[in-house]
RNA sequence: GCCGACGUAGCUCAGUGGUAGAGCAUCCGACUGUCGAUCGGAGGGCCGCGGGUUCGAUCCCCGUCGUUGGCGCCA
Protein backbone atom coordinates (compact mmCIF):
# COMPACT_ATOMS: atom_id res chain seq x y z
CA UNK A 1 0.00 0.00 0.00
CA UNK A 2 1.36 3.45 -1.20
CA UNK A 3 1.81 5.78 1.48
CA UNK A 4 0.25 8.97 1.67
CA UNK A 5 0.25 12.32 3.46
CA UNK A 6 -2.19 13.74 5.90
CA UNK A 7 -3.76 16.45 3.34
CA UNK A 8 -4.72 13.76 0.87
CA UNK A 9 -6.71 12.01 3.37
CA UNK A 10 -9.93 13.19 2.80
CA UNK A 11 -9.88 11.90 -0.69
CA UNK A 12 -9.08 8.54 0.80
CA UNK A 13 -12.68 8.50 2.62
CA UNK A 14 -14.04 5.02 3.12
CA UNK A 15 -10.78 3.70 1.69
CA UNK A 16 -7.57 2.13 3.63
CA UNK A 17 -4.40 3.70 3.73
CA UNK A 18 -0.81 3.92 5.21
CA UNK A 19 0.79 7.02 6.34
CA UNK A 20 3.59 7.76 8.05
CA UNK A 21 5.22 10.44 10.57
CA UNK A 22 6.42 11.53 13.66
CA UNK A 23 4.02 10.90 17.03
CA UNK A 24 3.29 14.55 17.35
CA UNK A 25 0.83 13.83 20.56
CA UNK A 26 -0.94 11.36 22.11
CA UNK A 27 -4.37 11.96 23.76
CA UNK A 28 -4.75 8.84 25.92
CA UNK A 29 -8.71 8.45 27.75
CA UNK A 30 -9.82 5.44 29.29
CA UNK A 31 -11.84 3.97 26.53
CA UNK A 32 -10.13 5.61 23.56
CA UNK A 33 -7.11 7.12 22.17
CA UNK A 34 -6.13 9.58 19.68
CA UNK A 35 -2.76 9.56 17.78
CA UNK A 36 -1.89 12.50 16.72
CA UNK A 37 0.58 11.97 13.45
CA UNK A 38 2.86 14.62 11.88
CA UNK A 39 4.27 14.52 8.16
CA UNK A 40 5.64 16.73 5.84
CA UNK A 41 2.32 18.06 4.70
CA UNK A 42 0.65 18.44 8.44
CA UNK A 43 -1.61 16.48 11.17
CA UNK A 44 -3.38 13.24 10.73
CA UNK A 45 -5.79 12.02 14.08
CA UNK A 46 -5.50 8.15 14.48
CA UNK A 47 -8.13 6.75 16.50
CA UNK A 48 -7.12 3.73 18.72
CA UNK A 49 -9.50 1.45 20.60
CA UNK A 50 -8.24 -1.77 20.13
CA UNK A 51 -6.49 -2.43 23.57
CA UNK A 52 -3.56 -4.48 22.14
CA UNK A 53 -2.79 -1.13 19.65
CA UNK A 54 -3.43 1.36 22.70
CA UNK A 55 -0.70 -0.54 24.36
CA UNK A 56 1.82 -0.14 21.61
CA UNK A 57 0.70 3.18 20.80
CA UNK A 58 1.72 3.79 24.92
CA UNK A 59 4.91 2.93 24.43
CA UNK A 60 5.83 5.63 21.45
CA UNK A 61 7.02 8.83 22.79
CA UNK A 62 6.02 12.18 21.24
CA UNK A 63 8.44 12.39 17.80
CA UNK A 64 8.82 8.26 17.34
CA UNK A 65 8.86 7.77 14.00
CA UNK A 66 5.37 5.08 12.90
CA UNK A 67 3.87 4.08 9.80
CA UNK A 68 -0.15 3.58 10.35
CA UNK A 69 -2.42 2.24 8.49
CA UNK A 70 -5.93 2.15 8.40
CA UNK A 71 -9.37 3.40 7.25
CA UNK A 72 -10.15 6.93 6.22
CA UNK A 73 -13.57 7.68 7.89
CA UNK A 74 -15.35 11.13 7.70
CA UNK A 75 -16.12 12.61 11.16
CA UNK A 76 -16.75 16.54 12.11
CA UNK A 77 -15.63 16.10 15.55
CA UNK A 78 -12.31 14.93 13.58
CA UNK A 79 -9.34 18.09 13.78
CA UNK A 80 -9.63 17.73 10.42
CA UNK A 81 -12.67 16.16 9.71
CA UNK A 82 -11.43 12.82 8.68
CA UNK A 83 -9.24 10.50 10.92
CA UNK A 84 -8.14 7.04 10.45
CA UNK A 85 -9.71 4.12 12.39
CA UNK A 86 -9.09 0.87 13.04
CA UNK A 87 -5.14 1.29 12.90
CA UNK A 88 -2.17 -1.18 12.91
CA UNK A 89 0.81 1.49 14.20
CA UNK A 90 4.21 0.15 13.82
CA UNK A 91 7.13 2.26 14.99
CA UNK A 92 9.79 2.97 12.15
CA UNK A 93 12.55 3.49 14.75
CA UNK A 94 13.57 3.27 18.43
CA UNK A 95 10.93 5.07 20.92
CA UNK A 96 12.33 8.69 20.59
CA UNK A 97 14.07 10.40 23.40
CA UNK A 98 11.47 13.25 24.52
CA UNK A 99 13.14 17.12 22.94
CA UNK A 100 13.45 19.52 25.96
CA UNK A 101 10.49 21.57 25.36
CA UNK A 102 6.71 20.42 23.96
CA UNK A 103 6.66 20.67 19.61
CA UNK A 104 3.21 19.85 19.95
CA UNK A 105 2.09 23.39 21.70
CA UNK A 106 0.75 25.96 19.04
CA UNK A 107 4.18 28.14 20.24
CA UNK A 108 7.53 27.15 20.49
CA UNK A 109 7.67 28.32 24.45
CA UNK A 110 11.71 27.75 24.53
CA UNK A 111 13.88 30.93 24.46
CA UNK A 112 15.61 31.53 21.13
CA UNK A 113 19.01 30.41 22.51
CA UNK A 114 17.48 27.22 24.02
CA UNK A 115 16.33 26.86 20.58
CA UNK A 116 19.41 27.29 18.42
CA UNK A 117 21.21 24.61 20.82
CA UNK A 118 18.52 22.12 20.07
CA UNK A 119 17.81 23.36 16.25
CA UNK A 120 17.17 20.01 14.77
CA UNK A 121 14.04 19.45 16.66
CA UNK A 122 13.29 22.87 17.22
CA UNK A 123 12.82 23.13 13.72
CA UNK A 124 10.17 20.76 13.65
CA UNK A 125 7.56 23.09 15.39
CA UNK A 126 5.56 24.29 12.66
CA UNK A 127 6.38 28.17 13.17
CA UNK A 128 9.99 27.60 12.54
CA UNK A 129 9.48 24.84 9.41
CA UNK A 130 7.28 27.45 8.13
CA UNK A 131 9.65 30.29 8.46
CA UNK A 132 12.23 27.92 6.30
CA UNK A 133 9.15 27.07 4.24
CA UNK A 134 8.69 31.00 2.86
CA UNK A 135 12.88 31.21 2.82
CA UNK A 136 12.78 28.45 0.28
CA UNK A 137 9.81 29.84 -1.57
CA UNK A 138 11.50 33.12 -1.60
CA UNK A 139 14.43 31.78 -3.50
CA UNK A 140 12.42 29.69 -5.81
CA UNK A 141 10.45 33.03 -7.24
CA UNK A 142 13.66 34.69 -7.14
CA UNK A 143 15.11 32.44 -9.81
CA UNK A 144 11.75 32.07 -11.46
CA UNK A 145 11.68 36.01 -11.77
CA UNK A 146 15.10 36.50 -13.09
CA UNK A 147 15.05 33.46 -15.02
CA UNK A 148 12.19 34.79 -16.77
CA UNK A 149 13.83 37.87 -17.84
CA UNK A 150 16.54 36.16 -19.38
CA UNK A 151 19.26 36.22 -16.10
CA UNK A 152 21.63 33.27 -15.98
CA UNK A 153 22.51 31.58 -12.80
CA UNK A 154 26.01 31.24 -12.02
CA UNK A 155 28.35 29.52 -9.04
CA UNK A 156 31.02 31.29 -8.11
CA UNK A 157 34.21 30.57 -5.97
CA UNK A 158 33.46 30.76 -2.20
CA UNK A 159 36.96 30.61 -1.58
CA UNK A 160 39.02 33.77 -2.62
CA UNK A 161 43.00 34.83 -2.84
CA UNK A 162 41.89 38.31 -1.63
CA UNK A 163 39.14 39.80 0.06
CA UNK A 164 36.50 41.77 -1.88
CA UNK A 165 36.46 45.15 0.02
CA UNK A 166 39.19 46.83 1.63
CA UNK A 167 39.48 46.83 5.05
CA UNK A 168 36.71 44.41 5.71
CA UNK A 169 36.83 41.52 7.89
CA UNK A 170 37.61 37.90 5.89
CA UNK A 171 37.81 34.53 7.34
CA UNK A 172 41.34 33.16 6.94
CA UNK A 173 41.82 29.84 6.01
CA UNK A 174 44.54 27.29 4.92
CA UNK A 175 44.53 26.43 0.82
CA UNK A 176 46.94 24.06 0.41
CA UNK A 177 49.76 25.98 2.54
CA UNK A 178 48.09 29.22 1.27
CA UNK A 179 46.43 31.97 2.64
CA UNK A 180 43.21 32.27 1.36
CA UNK A 181 39.48 33.99 2.48
CA UNK A 182 36.04 32.99 2.86
CA UNK A 183 34.11 35.00 -0.06
CA UNK A 184 32.18 37.90 1.55
CA UNK A 185 30.10 38.58 -1.46
CA UNK A 186 30.15 37.41 -4.96
CA UNK A 187 30.80 40.89 -6.13
CA UNK A 188 33.64 40.82 -8.61
CA UNK A 189 33.21 37.71 -10.25
CA UNK A 190 29.37 38.48 -11.01
CA UNK A 191 30.88 41.33 -12.47
CA UNK A 192 32.77 40.01 -14.79
CA UNK A 193 30.19 37.54 -15.85
CA UNK A 194 28.50 40.53 -16.87
CA UNK A 195 30.68 40.13 -19.53
CA UNK A 196 29.64 37.06 -20.61
CA UNK A 197 26.00 36.79 -20.50
CA UNK A 198 24.78 40.44 -19.56
CA UNK A 199 22.61 39.68 -17.07
CA UNK A 200 23.41 36.70 -14.41
CA UNK A 201 22.12 35.75 -10.40
CA UNK A 202 23.46 33.88 -8.19
CA UNK A 203 21.74 32.34 -4.69
CA UNK A 204 24.44 31.73 -2.18
CA UNK A 205 26.41 32.01 0.99
CA UNK A 206 28.72 34.96 1.77
CA UNK A 207 30.75 35.21 5.34
CA UNK A 208 31.42 38.29 7.48
CA UNK A 209 34.52 37.89 9.82
CA UNK A 210 32.89 41.27 11.77
CA UNK A 211 31.94 41.46 15.47
CA UNK A 212 28.15 42.90 14.63
CA UNK A 213 26.30 41.09 17.70
CA UNK A 214 22.65 42.08 16.60
CA UNK A 215 19.58 41.00 16.11
CA UNK A 216 20.08 41.79 12.24
CA UNK A 217 23.83 40.33 11.42
CA UNK A 218 25.06 36.57 10.86
CA UNK A 219 28.55 35.50 9.78
CA UNK A 220 27.62 33.55 7.24
CA UNK A 221 23.97 34.42 5.34
CA UNK A 222 22.37 33.74 1.99
CA UNK A 223 23.00 36.56 -0.65
CA UNK A 224 20.67 36.86 -3.27
CA UNK A 225 22.90 38.45 -5.95
CA UNK A 226 22.05 39.86 -9.48
CA UNK A 227 24.28 42.35 -12.11
CA UNK A 228 22.44 43.22 -15.91
CA UNK A 229 24.48 44.70 -18.15
CA UNK A 230 23.46 48.01 -20.68
CA UNK A 231 22.26 49.88 -18.28
CA UNK A 232 21.72 54.26 -18.21
CA UNK A 233 21.72 54.15 -14.82
CA UNK A 234 21.36 53.17 -11.41
CA UNK A 235 17.50 53.34 -12.02
CA UNK A 236 17.26 50.67 -14.60
CA UNK A 237 18.81 48.38 -11.62
CA UNK A 238 16.09 49.74 -9.23
CA UNK A 239 13.86 49.08 -11.58
CA UNK A 240 14.75 45.10 -12.19
CA UNK A 241 14.94 45.08 -8.45
CA UNK A 242 11.41 46.53 -8.48
CA UNK A 243 10.15 43.64 -10.26
CA UNK A 244 12.35 40.87 -8.76
CA UNK A 245 11.00 41.58 -5.16
CA UNK A 246 7.10 41.69 -6.48
CA UNK A 247 7.70 38.00 -8.50
CA UNK A 248 9.61 37.11 -5.36
CA UNK A 249 6.84 37.53 -3.09
CA UNK A 250 4.22 36.48 -5.89
CA UNK A 251 5.94 33.09 -5.66
CA UNK A 252 6.11 33.04 -2.03
CA UNK A 253 2.16 33.55 -1.47
CA UNK A 254 1.83 30.93 -4.18
CA UNK A 255 4.12 27.94 -2.99
CA UNK A 256 4.36 29.27 0.56
CA UNK A 257 0.35 30.21 1.82
CA UNK A 258 0.22 27.61 4.37
CA UNK A 259 3.01 28.79 5.78
CA UNK A 260 2.15 32.56 5.74
CA UNK A 261 -0.97 30.97 7.53
CA UNK A 262 0.31 29.26 10.33
CA UNK A 263 2.80 32.13 10.86
CA UNK A 264 -0.52 34.64 10.74
CA UNK A 265 0.90 37.13 8.21
CA UNK A 266 0.30 38.89 5.06
CA UNK A 267 2.35 39.42 2.21
CA UNK A 268 3.28 43.28 1.85
CA UNK A 269 2.79 44.88 -1.37
CA UNK A 270 5.30 46.47 -3.98
CA UNK A 271 4.29 49.39 -4.86
CA UNK A 272 4.57 50.02 -8.97
CA UNK A 273 7.08 52.28 -8.36
CA UNK A 274 8.55 52.08 -4.98
CA UNK A 275 9.02 55.56 -3.58
CA UNK A 276 12.60 56.89 -3.55
CA UNK A 277 14.77 59.58 -1.69
CA UNK A 278 18.09 60.63 -2.14
CA UNK A 279 20.68 60.60 0.54
CA UNK A 280 20.55 64.39 1.87
CA UNK A 281 16.93 64.42 1.75
CA UNK A 282 16.82 61.13 4.02
CA UNK A 283 19.01 62.72 6.10
CA UNK A 284 16.71 65.46 6.71
CA UNK A 285 13.47 63.01 7.05
CA UNK A 286 15.00 60.78 9.35
CA UNK A 287 16.42 64.20 11.59
CA UNK A 288 19.86 63.48 11.26
CA UNK A 289 22.51 66.57 10.88
CA UNK A 290 23.33 67.04 7.15
CA UNK A 291 26.90 66.20 7.58
CA UNK A 292 26.30 62.40 9.00
CA UNK A 293 27.71 60.17 6.46
CA UNK A 294 25.44 57.30 6.98
CA UNK A 295 22.03 56.29 7.94
CA UNK A 296 22.01 54.80 11.40
CA UNK A 297 19.73 52.02 12.14
CA UNK A 298 17.56 54.35 14.21
CA UNK A 299 17.54 56.53 10.76
CA UNK A 300 16.28 53.84 8.97
CA UNK A 301 13.00 53.18 11.27
CA UNK A 302 12.67 55.99 10.99
CA UNK A 303 12.65 55.96 7.62
CA UNK A 304 10.85 53.43 7.12
CA UNK A 305 8.00 55.25 8.86
CA UNK A 306 8.09 57.88 6.77
CA UNK A 307 7.53 55.77 3.88
CA UNK A 308 4.60 54.16 5.21
CA UNK A 309 3.13 57.04 6.56
CA UNK A 310 3.44 59.60 3.35
CA UNK A 311 3.55 56.90 0.94
CA UNK A 312 2.04 53.64 1.97
CA UNK A 313 4.90 51.72 1.19
CA UNK A 314 6.83 49.05 3.38
CA UNK A 315 9.55 49.87 0.57
CA UNK A 316 11.71 52.73 0.29
CA UNK A 317 14.77 53.41 -1.98
CA UNK A 318 17.32 55.70 -0.79
CA UNK A 319 19.69 56.66 -3.38
CA UNK A 320 23.26 58.78 -3.89
CA UNK A 321 24.73 57.49 -1.19
CA UNK A 322 27.98 59.57 0.05
CA UNK A 323 31.17 57.86 -2.58
CA UNK A 324 32.95 58.19 0.59
CA UNK A 325 31.04 55.26 2.51
CA UNK A 326 30.59 53.14 -1.17
CA UNK A 327 33.48 50.46 -2.12
CA UNK A 328 35.74 51.90 -4.95
CA UNK A 329 33.81 49.87 -8.13
CA UNK A 330 30.59 52.26 -7.50
CA UNK A 331 29.86 54.96 -10.06
CA UNK A 332 29.59 58.21 -9.30
CA UNK A 333 26.53 60.61 -9.89
CA UNK A 334 27.91 62.27 -12.80
CA UNK A 335 25.77 65.32 -11.92
CA UNK A 336 27.05 65.18 -8.11
CA UNK A 337 30.31 63.25 -7.98
CA UNK A 338 30.48 63.09 -4.63
CA UNK A 339 27.61 60.89 -4.40
CA UNK A 340 26.75 58.06 -5.84
CA UNK A 341 24.75 55.37 -8.06
CA UNK A 342 23.94 53.79 -5.21
CA UNK A 343 21.10 52.51 -3.74
CA UNK A 344 20.15 51.03 -0.82
CA UNK A 345 16.34 49.32 -0.42
CA UNK A 346 15.01 49.67 3.34
CA UNK A 347 12.10 47.17 3.95
CA UNK A 348 10.10 47.95 7.17
CA UNK A 349 12.87 50.02 8.10
CA UNK A 350 15.71 47.79 7.84
CA UNK A 351 18.53 47.87 5.27
CA UNK A 352 17.53 44.68 3.02
CA UNK A 353 19.04 45.81 -0.26
CA UNK A 354 22.26 47.59 -1.39
CA UNK A 355 23.16 47.87 -5.19
CA UNK A 356 24.03 50.60 -7.57
CA UNK A 357 25.73 51.01 -10.88
CA UNK A 358 29.01 50.14 -10.66
CA UNK A 359 31.98 51.50 -13.00
CA UNK A 360 32.64 50.05 -16.55
CA UNK A 361 35.40 51.79 -17.74
CA UNK A 362 39.03 50.54 -17.38
CA UNK A 363 40.39 54.37 -16.44
CA UNK A 364 37.89 54.84 -14.13
CA UNK A 365 38.75 52.15 -11.64
CA UNK A 366 42.71 53.33 -12.25
CA UNK A 367 41.23 56.83 -10.95
CA UNK A 368 39.07 55.71 -8.47
CA UNK A 369 41.85 53.19 -6.93
CA UNK A 370 44.47 56.00 -7.21
CA UNK A 371 42.18 58.62 -5.36
CA UNK A 372 41.69 56.00 -2.48
CA UNK A 373 45.51 55.75 -2.56
CA UNK A 374 44.99 51.87 -3.02
CA UNK A 375 47.19 49.70 -5.05
CA UNK A 376 45.98 48.41 -8.81
CA UNK A 377 47.48 45.67 -7.63
CA UNK A 378 45.96 43.27 -5.52
CA UNK A 379 42.72 44.10 -7.72
CA UNK A 380 44.25 43.01 -11.24
CA UNK A 381 42.42 40.05 -11.73
CA UNK A 382 39.34 42.00 -11.53
CA UNK A 383 40.23 45.27 -13.21
CA UNK A 384 42.34 44.14 -16.54
CA UNK A 385 38.84 42.42 -17.47
CA UNK A 386 37.54 45.78 -17.97
CA UNK A 387 40.16 46.54 -20.64
CA UNK A 388 38.42 43.71 -22.35
CA UNK A 389 35.42 45.82 -23.27
CA UNK A 390 32.04 45.95 -20.61
CA UNK A 391 28.85 47.65 -20.92
CA UNK A 392 27.14 50.12 -18.67
CA UNK A 393 26.19 47.51 -15.83
CA UNK A 394 24.94 47.56 -11.99
CA UNK A 395 23.10 45.21 -9.80
CA UNK A 396 22.16 44.50 -6.18
CA UNK A 397 22.33 42.21 -3.39
CA UNK A 398 19.56 41.02 -0.91
CA UNK A 399 19.44 39.55 2.30
CA UNK A 400 17.59 36.41 2.34
CA UNK A 401 17.47 36.35 5.51
CA UNK A 402 16.61 39.50 6.06
CA UNK A 403 14.08 39.40 3.98
CA UNK A 404 12.48 36.67 5.74
CA UNK A 405 12.65 38.05 8.84
CA UNK A 406 11.04 41.49 7.69
CA UNK A 407 8.10 39.17 5.91
CA UNK A 408 7.48 37.17 8.81
CA UNK A 409 7.90 39.13 11.65
CA UNK A 410 10.56 37.46 12.94
CA UNK A 411 12.33 40.12 15.77
CA UNK A 412 15.51 38.28 15.61
CA UNK A 413 17.13 37.11 11.96
CA UNK A 414 18.22 34.02 13.84
CA UNK A 415 14.65 32.40 13.81
CA UNK A 416 14.49 32.40 9.91
CA UNK A 417 17.63 30.88 9.78
CA UNK A 418 18.00 26.86 10.09
CA UNK A 419 21.34 26.81 11.38
CA UNK A 420 23.10 30.46 12.48
CA UNK A 421 26.53 31.03 11.98
CA UNK A 422 27.21 34.18 13.95
CA UNK A 423 29.86 35.81 16.49
CA UNK A 424 29.21 33.05 19.49
CA UNK A 425 27.42 30.30 17.41
CA UNK A 426 29.26 27.53 15.84
CA UNK A 427 27.69 24.55 16.61
CA UNK A 428 25.01 22.76 16.24
C1' G B 1 34.55 46.69 21.06
C1' C B 2 31.21 50.09 24.28
C1' C B 3 26.60 50.47 27.37
C1' G B 4 22.47 47.91 29.84
C1' A B 5 19.80 43.49 31.49
C1' C B 6 19.71 38.48 32.77
C1' G B 7 21.88 33.48 34.63
C1' U B 8 17.16 29.43 40.25
C1' A B 9 14.07 22.00 38.29
C1' G B 10 14.19 19.15 31.42
C1' C B 11 11.42 24.05 29.58
C1' U B 12 9.36 29.00 31.00
C1' C B 13 9.71 31.82 35.26
C1' A B 14 8.62 33.66 40.62
C1' G B 15 11.20 34.38 45.25
C1' U B 16 13.83 35.52 50.16
C1' G B 17 20.26 37.72 54.41
C1' G B 18 18.25 31.95 58.07
C1' U B 19 20.48 25.74 52.92
C1' A B 20 13.92 27.14 47.75
C1' G B 21 8.64 27.64 44.79
C1' A B 22 4.90 27.67 40.48
C1' G B 23 3.14 26.17 35.54
C1' C B 24 4.33 22.83 31.74
C1' A B 25 7.34 18.36 30.85
C1' U B 26 8.69 13.32 33.28
C1' C B 27 6.82 8.98 36.30
C1' C B 28 2.31 6.62 38.73
C1' G B 29 -3.04 6.69 38.87
C1' A B 30 -8.11 8.36 37.15
C1' C B 31 -11.15 9.73 32.94
C1' U B 32 -16.29 7.24 26.42
C1' G B 33 -13.82 11.61 21.56
C1' U B 34 -9.69 14.32 22.70
C1' C B 35 -8.73 19.47 20.01
C1' G B 36 -2.47 23.19 23.96
C1' A B 37 -7.50 17.25 26.74
C1' U B 38 -8.65 17.33 31.99
C1' C B 39 -8.10 15.73 37.24
C1' G B 40 -5.17 13.48 41.55
C1' G B 41 -0.33 12.02 43.35
C1' A B 42 5.13 11.46 43.13
C1' G B 43 10.15 12.24 41.85
C1' G B 44 13.38 16.06 40.28
C1' G B 45 17.83 21.79 42.36
C1' C B 46 26.48 22.60 44.10
C1' C B 47 20.04 28.98 42.92
C1' G B 48 26.45 29.70 36.32
C1' C B 49 31.64 29.62 38.44
C1' G B 50 35.50 31.86 41.86
C1' G B 51 36.48 35.17 45.74
C1' G B 52 34.76 38.75 49.59
C1' U B 53 31.35 40.82 53.56
C1' U B 54 28.42 38.19 57.40
C1' C B 55 27.21 33.97 62.93
C1' G B 56 24.93 32.57 58.22
C1' A B 57 24.85 34.30 50.99
C1' U B 58 20.62 31.79 45.98
C1' C B 59 19.92 37.04 47.79
C1' C B 60 24.80 42.13 49.26
C1' C B 61 29.97 43.40 46.95
C1' C B 62 34.11 42.23 43.39
C1' G B 63 35.78 39.23 39.48
C1' U B 64 34.83 35.69 35.71
C1' C B 65 32.16 32.86 32.11
C1' G B 66 27.64 32.51 29.44
C1' U B 67 23.03 34.48 27.36
C1' U B 68 20.47 38.66 25.66
C1' G B 69 19.00 43.93 23.95
C1' G B 70 20.98 48.69 22.06
C1' C B 71 25.13 51.16 19.52
C1' G B 72 29.28 51.18 16.03
C1' C B 73 29.12 48.44 10.99
C1' C B 74 26.45 46.00 7.44
C1' A B 75 22.71 42.57 3.69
Amino acid sequence: MQRILSDQLARHTGGAVRIAGWVHRRRLLKSVAFLIVRDAAGLAQVVVTDPAVRAAVEALPEETVVEVTGTVVGNATAPAGVELTDPTVRPLGAPAVPPPFDLYRPTLTASLPTQLDNAPVALRHPSRSAALRVSAAAVAGFRATLDARRFVEIHTPKVVASSTESGANVFALDWFGRPAYLAQSPQFYKQLMVGVFERVYEVGPVFRAEPHDTVRHLAQYTSLDAELGFVTDHRDVMAVLQDTLAGTLDVVGDRAGAALATLGVELPAVPGQIPAVHFTEALKIAGAPADEPDLAPAHERALGEWARREHGSEFLFVTGYPMAKRPFYTHPDPARPAYSNGFDLLFRGLELVTGGQRLHRYADYLAALAARGESVEPYAGYVDAFRHGMPPYGGFAIGLERLVARLTGAPNIREVTAFPRDLHRLTP
